[in-house]
DNA sequence: TCAAAAGTGTTCTTATTACACCCATGG
DNA sequence: CCATGGGTGTAATAAGAACACTTTTGA
């Protein structure tokens, strides 16, 4: 039987970059670092896996020690494996992403002394490690996905406004997109649920409230259709306010 | 500054599906097993990642030792990192798929002794490990990326017929296409460049030849214009012709 | 009564689908 | 001369894009 001995073994971790929608901004969870190396500086939430930890039981708990809430969407993205990515030794790292309703949660580190901080995601321009590297590949993954599955609603309170839900798609496709197409297009899809209540104390027309309804996304599936929401898809993109470089 | 002598370390290693096209079917490289656990099983070729190595140098080191070509289009997929995924104890493995022209190399195990073999992907049905697992994902991603971006070209010989290229399509996605909208597509987009040249040898009218163009591919890009081929995307797919479980 | 955001339809344009016959070659 | 796969166009339908005004509320 073969024995692992002889083979090199290194330290891993999992990183896990939180988004959160807040303020019509898309926004990721960053802590600021206790200890070398970066210390003092911000850095994605991340630890070493332990020994009788699976890959996503490890980015849970990092999930769970910063903000206090376990349950959310965690997607595996990418691993991270460059000879020199930590100045400490060889260290693999898997990154992860977590979708998280802030406004539902109130989320905010309480459990760890550790700073942390909700930071808009295009403020972002740099971090510890290859964090950068890692942030911008989970970004890029969340981009795509939101687009094919109907994931966007984690980030979102479970009673949210079509305009709510709106401005959650263009930020975090930096498009903009037309009022009327993009009702037409989420009620066609028959996926969410009119809730028959409003807004309240709000200086203007109150807006009717809807929630996303998995029982009909079931359904919608079990029909063989795709979730695909977004304007200018095989098309110059017109509307593309991006600050390009970055996150092209 | 941190060490990391106290954080639990691991093996792992690099897993690479290598898919092949030919007979009209997309295949994958599988090796039969030498050593335990699981001595003649059929499994995906893999091995642990070296010190001083990236995890994409071990991928690429994995299937030149097998396959004497380098330069071929690797994509990492996923990590595997459950307890007990293999036998001899804790070994992480870092997924990813290759894509190679089998017609041009003319590949097949020479340098190595194991014995190996290009077999269909819709035939696999057992494997070593958790290596269907592994096949499985990266054959999905594929399945995702072949659709939105031009690595279809990686699998045929640079000389091709629209017939080819659509066979290739039709295996991969496990659909029929219409013959007439299929070249349409492909030939609208402008990115392949017919060679004014016909296939020779066959016992029915010739069929002209083409090359996918890499720089018309990045004028395509720059106009800010996304490569989309597959029909039946939004609607019910009439002409799913797969064995539908596996690879839903 | 004003400001602010909610809500709502139609027309135009473009993309997707469905579909059938003649052509060139080798055997 | 037959079998095989190559090559071609059009019409119908569906999806996407562009666009402006009225409504409801709180201040």
């Amino acid at each position: 039987m073969l024995t692992l001995d002889r083979f090199f073994k290194s330290a891993f971790t999992v990183d896990n970059v939180i988004f959160g929608f807040d303020e019509d901004d898309l926004k990721v969870l960053l802590i600021k670092r206790q200890e070398d190396p970066y210390k003092d500086k911000w850095a994605l939430p991340g630890y070493f896996v332990k020994e009788n930890e699976t890959l996503d039981d490890a980015a849970v708990r990092v999930l769970e020690e910063l903000t206090g809430i376990k349950d959310v969407y965690l997607e595996q993205v990418s691993t991270f494996g460059d000879l020199n990515r930590h100045p400490s030794g060889r260290v693999i790292t898997v990154a992860f992403y977590s979708l998280i309703a802030v406004a539902e949660y109130n989320v905010l580190p309480s459990s760890i002394a550790a700073e942390a901080e909700w930071v808009p995601v295009k403020n972002v321009k740099e971090l510890s490690f290859d964090h950068l590297n890692i942030l911008t590949s989970c970004y890029q993954r969340l981009k795509r996905k939101v687009r094919i599955e109907p994931i966007g609603f984690e980030l979102l309170p479970s009673k949210f406004t079509l305009t709510d839900l709106q401005h959650l798609y263009e930020s975090i496709l930096e498009v903009n997109l037309d009022k009327r197409n993009f009702r037409k297009k989420i009620l066609s899809m028959n996926l969410l649920v009119d809730l028959n209540e409003v807004q309240e104390g709000v200086a203007h027309r109150p807006a009717r409230l809807y929630k996303f309804d998995e029982k009909k996304y079931q359904e919608f599936l079990a029909k063989g259709l795709v979730f695909d929401l977004s304007e200018g898809k095989s098309k110059k993109s017109k509307f593309n306010k991006a600050n390009g470089d970055l996150y092209a």
